[in-house]
DNA sequence: CCTGTAATGTAATAACATTACAGGCTGAGG
DNA sequence: CCTCAGCCTGTAATGTTATTACATTACAGG
């Protein structure tokens, strides 16, 4: 099993061309193509392991000299998170990058309230877990968010 | 193990009460006590078996001859969701009776998108195995947060 | 060149949540 | 009985997050 990238890893940056790429790809095999909004985004939210809201994208952006509005980053967004490069974290209303390398089905998260670091999990067990307790009342599910707010390690020790 | 109340059960009369009259002494054990407001929106809450927006509750208690503005909802909200005879759904930014009977400490819900039912569960093992994965990384928890949407057994079958 | 589709830009607004401030009620202590 | 602190209420305004509506631009394929 393949370890999640994150921003300080040697090779943060192949990691981050190639999510480009598969974005680029998943739109192309969709009809679709890679905006000009969707490219800064995605690159702002994967030079990060925090989420951002949508509002304080639009104000990065416009310190990079991008001005957009709201709309677009969320019309931006929402192609992210189809196609799995971005999730949404209800608890904040903000989103994250997915730095799981490859297909990422899952929804899960341990979100640190100190420095809002997020990491993301994937546990086949809580995902077996979860679907046990909903066959039990024939609940079919479709969309599990799992957001697991508290203090991170880093945090608790310093 | 005693069973989660339904506004259809037979008993769900004295299940309101009790909750109504559990949430008073917690009140008064805290030096305050029902407000005007707290009620008739806690009993909102109780009567039905779904999440209502913030908004939405203004509504319904305008439609019953008492006006109140969303900030006065949100105070009435927030006094019981400590007591936990109310919780949050992240996910749809709504309010939904803690139908537990008793002390409720976990927030596992089953929501379904078609008919917005939304069914709270107590699972151990659901708990256990977040603790676990918490504990691998050395995270404490504060706050898990689980929201499974999806269909419920009734609106699948029809 | 024309046309259909996607992407963009702009403005306005909806939906959700909080802050600020002014009174009013109540109950414990003098 | 008085009064003062703490809680509750009401009202207005504002902040934050998300969406709708509509006009325009970019571009590939016929």
């Amino acid at each position: 099993m393949r370890k999640p990238s994150k921003p300080n890893d040697p090779n943060h940056a192949s990691f981050i061309s190639n999510a480009k790429s598969r974005f680029e790809s998943h739109l192309k095999s969709k009809g679709k193509s890679l905006g000009r909004n969707d490219e800064p985004i995605l690159s702002l939210l994967l030079a990060n392991h925090r989420a951002f809201g949508a509002y304080e994208i639009v104000e990065q952006l416009s310190k990079m000299g991008k001005r957009v509005q709201a709309v677009q980053v969320y019309r931006s967004l929402e192609k992210l998170i189809e196609f799995g490069a971005v999730h949404k974290l209800r608890t904040k209303n903000a989103f994250v990058a997915c730095f799981e390398d490859g297909v990422c089905n899952s929804q899960q998260f341990f979100i640190c309230d100190v420095c809002d670091d997020v990491s993301e999990i994937q546990s086949q067990t809580l995902d077996n877990t979860i679907q046990d307790a909903a066959r039990k009342r024939d609940f079919s599910v479709k969309l599990p968010s799992i957001e697991i707010l508290g203090v991170c390690s880093e945090c608790a020790s310093t």
